[in-house]
RNA sequence: GGCGGCAUGGCCAAGUGGUAAGGCAGAGCUCUGCAAAAGCUCGAUCCCCAGUUCGAAUCUGGGUGCCGCCUCCA
């Protein structure tokens, strides 16, 4: 079964048709000014599923992602905090990192930032200049939009309509309106570098066509980032990318769509982020790559205080299910066995749960109905367990549902909390220990001191549950 | 003004032509020393209007409302 992808270059899903051993991936980094909010942890998360979903489907990629650790944001905070701007970036480009670290994001293959790649960018600026693509003015390099005929084909816009709607005063140096700048004259106190045309800096947009192309050739397959990033940023890329090179330069064009919080985009410039480490302090990662997935990555996601706290509970469910298997299989030698009856009918659920699991991801990467059914799946084994014999162990239905949940859920798309992670190896044998000298308890009658125990191990975040299959821990999250 | 997207039960959210996945919340029941967990049962005709079709939440046209982009933004 083909891959299908919505383009937002043709409006249209399309088949995935790799190229070369490894699937060039190429996303729009951050400009690092200041702490990383929930919109970037969006994008990331999305883009951390769909490569370990490819890897998975048995495709490799190759990911490059960037960091605009030069531009006018930088400059001015950098200004008010009265630091060297290039500090600040590598402080904020490193502060990116730790928390796509802390969201169990695997990193990408490369990182290049902007200020260690000024030559290559120069080089392009050069070859835009040579095909007529560039005009050079007072030290500042413009791109002409009217040299490229295809301009707005990614935005579905043309010139004259965009022209129509600009709000901001023209550089007077423009020959067009819509002119943008690849090179930008050095002003006093700003942080320059050498060039043909003068001391200056590159402008946003020309560092992301230079990098693709260094990293991934003039052609590669996905160029993602936010919707947000689609006019001008990408539009933009496309006209120099393509203006240089006269070829097509990504295949698949992908958007997510934007976190908003109170219905407004949650953003930098208008102040109403959330950050990462801010929300790390009070749920755990996977809660968070749950609360993400559970939405199409197209799609509007709306966010407020409470909607952690939502969502937790459907969670929840998913990863006690999980960590109960985690428990039988682990104390069960199992091994592959023909099964019958109802262990035949789970396994079958089973090998269903895993193909719709497949179908849903290869129609765009539909993690929300992915996530449905995983929940369907989760109630089949709920159901078969339940109705397990008191002492039954797992057997090789349960193994196997383990092994897909763990691939998965845990696997692909992270948001499984594993209890072992939150026990050092010794307690977990001394808490089976002290459970099964509850029950002896308890077969005695011996209520108030079964329950002093539950309570004193409730103090520790350790619930204990008595279930007609025997008596279980888990952890509280 | 232009471009793009969205509108599905109390809330969240899949579903793009064949008669509404899933989650949360709520109600009842089973199990049970208690607590918890789990299981079973119960809910919508899909913003409005008009069309196309044997048949539409899904297609077309027209409304209404909301969001994003057209300035930095994931």
């Amino acid at each position: 079964m083909p891959i299908y992808i919505y383009n937002t270059l043709t409006g249209k899903k399309e088949k995935l048709t790799g190229s070369g051993e490894a699937i060039g991936i190429y996303v729009c980094g951050v400009t690092p000014y200041s702490d990383t909010h929930l919109g970037h942890a969006r994008p990331s998360v999305v883009w951390d599923v769909i490569k370990k979903y490819l890897h998975y489907r048995g495709y490799q990629t190759f990911h490059v992602q960037n960091f605009t650790d030069i531009d006018d944001k930088i400059i001015n905070r950098a200004q008010e905090l009265e630091v060297d701007p290039v500090q600040l970036a590598a402080h904020y480009s490193n502060e990116y990192l730790e928390s796509m670290d802390a969201l169990g994001v695997a990193r990408a293959d490369l990182y290049p930032k902007v200020t260690e790649h000024i030559p290559d960018i120069i080089t392009l600026i050069e070859r835009l200049i040579e095909r007529g693509h560039a005009y050079v003015v007072n030290g500042n390099v413009f791109y002409s939009v009217l040299s490229f005929p295809e301009y707005g084909k990614l935005s579905n816009q043309k010139i004259e309509q965009l022209q129509a709607g600009t709000r901001f005063e023209v550089d007077p140096d423009k020959k067009h309106p819509l002119d943008f700048a690849l090179w930008k004259k050095a002003k006093p106190n700003e942080p320059a570098w050498d060039s043909p045309w003068g001391k200056g800096r590159p402008g946003w947009h020309i560092e992301c066509s230079a990098l693709s192309y260094k990293y991934l050739g003039p052609e590669f397959d996905f160029h993602g980032g936010g919707c947000d990033l689609i006019f001008p940023h990408h539009e933009n890329e496309i006209a120099q990318s393509e203006g240089a090179t006269g070829k097509p330069l990504a295949k698949y064009w992908l958007h997510n769509g934007m976190i908003n919080l109170k219905q407004e985009k949650m953003s930098k410039s208008l102040g109403n982020i959330v950050t990462v480490k801010e929300i790390l302090k009070a749920y755990p990662k996977e809660l968070i790559r749950f609360f993400i997935l559970s939405n199409h990555y197209r799609s509007e996601l709306e966010f407020h205080d409470q909607k952690l706290d939502e969502v937790s509970r459907g969670w929840q469910r998913l990863n006690d299910c999980v960590n109960v298997l985690a428990k039988m299989v682990d104390k069960a030698k199992i091994e592959p066995e023909p099964l019958s009856g109802d262990a035949a009918a789970l396994a079958e659920a089973i090998r269903q749960g895993e193909a719709r699991f497949t179908a849903a991801m290869d129609d765009d990467f539909n993690t929300a109905l992915a996530i449905g059914v995983l929940f369907d799946l989760l109630h089949q084994v709920n159901a078969y367990i339940a109705k397990l014999d008191h002492k039954a162990s797992a057997d090789y239905a349960l193994y196997q549902a383990y092994q897909l949940f763990a691939t998965l859920a845990g696997g692909i798309f992270g948001i499984i909390k594993t209890d072992e992670h939150k026990l050092s190896g010794l307690s977990e044998p001394l808490l089976d220990l002290l459970l099964e000298l509850r029950t002896e308890l308890r077969s005695q009658k011996h209520y108030q001191l079964a329950d002093r125990i539950r309570d004193r191990l409730a103090e520790l975040n350790v619930v204990i549950e008595d279930t007609p299959q025997g008596p279980r821990w888990k952890i509280r999250s």
